[in-house]
DNA sequence: TTTGTCAATAGAAATTTTTCGATATTTCTA
DNA sequence: TAGAAATATCGAAAAATTTCTATTGACAAA
């Protein structure tokens, strides 16, 4: 199975979570330091740093460190490449898989 | 927390799987009956049959019956709410939470 | 350099997801 | 109507995810 469906099954599985959704909104208006984030949820912060690790590896979100600290934002040009490799996939494309033959036509 | 984080999230789980992922880009073509999909995945026919009911439930895919085959089609509305869903998230808006006061400003 | 604050990691329990073999259901056809 | 073909459902095992408590690590301020 092709590549781009690992990559882009992995992006999406990272936001395929109400929380981690709602955090990816609320870094679209701007970087925000974790305690801020923790702020909204009724999680404990281990776990709102095991919900940021994901975003983080799926190259969706930056983290970087300012004294204590660490404040996350998100990786727009990621994003755009997944909604682009969404388009690519919700529409139809010439070399799709559907156009061959095979043997119940 | 919102509605719209949970109806999202839940579209989301839906495709957030190399595999569905390459039935909807199949299905983006056209319509395809089961054993058709069954055909390009190295998985038995219960297995294909769940990943479908996942599909069908998170109501990106529609299915109908043609004698004794089951042809699947995208639900072309869903999934462009989907991507406006996406879109929202991803970029900023003026109720954004982040813009309220907290205690650590 | 000690202490307090913020975030990451370790380890474990609970839950969900994935996937299978076996079986049931639906429909066509002989 | 009996058998074959396509698909769905059941029940279970394995794997992955979620979320916690406890602890560690990094940094700043006193």
């Amino acid at each position: 199975m092709e590549q781009i469906y690992f990559d882009t099954a992995k992006a999406l599985k990272a936001i395929s979570d109400p929380k981690r959704l709602k955090i990816v909104d609320m870094l679209s208006c701007g970087e925000l330091c974790a305690c801020r984030i923790l702020d909204e949820f009724h999680i404990t912060q281990p776990t709102l740093s095991h919900d940021m690790r994901v975003l983080t590896e799926a190259k969706l979100v930056n983290s970087r460190r300012d004294g204590k600290n660490i404040y996350y934002s998100l990786h727009a040009e990621r994003l755009k490449e997944l909604q682009e490799a969404l388009s690519n996939v919700f529409t139809s494309s010439p070399d799709c898989i559907c156009h061959r033959k095979s043997d119940h036509e």
